[in-house]
DNA sequence: TAATTAATTAAACAAACGTTTAATTTAAAC
DNA sequence: GTTTAAATTAAACGTTTGTTTAATTAATTA
């Protein structure tokens, strides 16, 4: 789908309101005030707001599985791979948080007929990706045979996604004021944390 | 606050509505009439909607503290005591996923004007059991230094939502039919893992 | 420049929303 | 059995919802 600049800016607008009040908490009427346009441009370039969702997904869920891939071609050693890839990981859902969100929330709904096929593309390629890299590493010895491969990803996405959606808990227990020192936290101590577990889980002997 | 059988019955069709709606995809004249009582009941009851979730959170987040004490006094090793602590919270957030779900939710929205109290005090009681329990370990010498002790809490309860939030993805992954294999999964496959990353991350020496 | 397509608008649509009202039925207390 | 309180009801309240309409303006093409 092609997006024009207009639609866009619909998309960023909607984006972040849909993340902070929810998809049926935002009227198309605030996302087109806030995105100065008329109501019924909504209706004119997306077809309905359930669509204009599918084209965020669209527009967010892009370019994953190339970033990923180059990662793994690099030659480093394992450990110094699994911290590339938690990093660029925890980095890329942390940018598109917001997005995240709203799918984390509305695909678990039985109601809603959105497709999330853009979704759920990049899951499964973040999921083979990963499992590659662990076989090979538990081939060469370097990982413990007794790891769940399937649960990795929900380990480190789950831990980034938790903290975020209790922020308001975590960012007073870790004393963080403003959005520049959370995005810090997240990108060094909540990094490193993630780091570290993926590296004790996968070298763990029970 | 006091409730009476009504009042419950409408409170439980209203934990499964909201989890799987939503706060705002769910309307009071769904829930009267799923729960089989007049739309005025909740206002009479409950006051309004927003006030039907607190009444719910209070319902749902009792007896936490008493429960996790009892397990940490128990005579028996840190690895073992990992195990249960793990296990007791798994069970425990699953059995209140739907609960914790609204609030994971309605939580990080900051326009909504919920009183949260109830969900905080155990998420603080949570953590602060945890703490003591590893810095006792640390103490002794059995734990890593290493471990950021804030972010135990997150890997633990993250791993199982971010499970749960994209549960059509992963059951079709584990080829998991109905919802009692699912619940068979969380409570042995998933605890387990949890289990052992918890276990490595606090005995993993970089 | 004229014709055609795209973009934008204000107004209207029916449906659904949370909450309140006032009347009625049921239960408890005396 | 009468009085008082609690529970339940159908109907109405004013807003807001997503979407559509039909008219107008702007941009593109011929």
């Amino acid at each position: 789908m092609e997006l024009n600049e207009k639609q866009i800016q619909i998309l960023e607008v909607a984006e972040k309101l849909f993340a902070e009040n929810g998809f049926d908490g935002t009227s198309v009427r605030q996302i087109s005030k806030e995105a100065d346009v008329n109501v019924a441009m909504i209706s004119y370039y997306f077809g309905s707001k359930e669509k204009m969702l599918e084209a965020l997904l669209g527009y967010r869920m892009a370019d994953f599985k190339i970033q990923l891939k180059s990662i793994l071609s690099k030659e480093i050693s394992y450990p110094e791979k699994i911290d590339e890839i938690v990093a660029f990981v925890v980095m890329r859902i942390h940018k598109n948080r917001r997005t995240h969100k709203i799918v984390n929330f509305e695909y678990s709904k039985d109601s809603r007929s959105i497709n999330f096929e853009k979704y759920l593309q990049q899951k499964d390629e973040n999921y083979r990706v990963i499992e590659a890299f662990v076989k090979n590493g538990q081939k060469e010895g370097v990982f413990s045979k007794k790891v769940n491969i399937p649960l990795i990803v929900p380990t480190i996405m789950g831990t980034y996604f938790h903290f975020y959606y209790n922020k308001r808990f975590y960012t007073s227990l870790h004393n963080l004021t403003d959005e520049i020192s959370l995005d810090e936290f997240v990108h060094t101590i909540l990094t490193k944390h993630i780091q570290q577990t993926i590296k004790a889980l996968l070298t763990y002997a029970d």
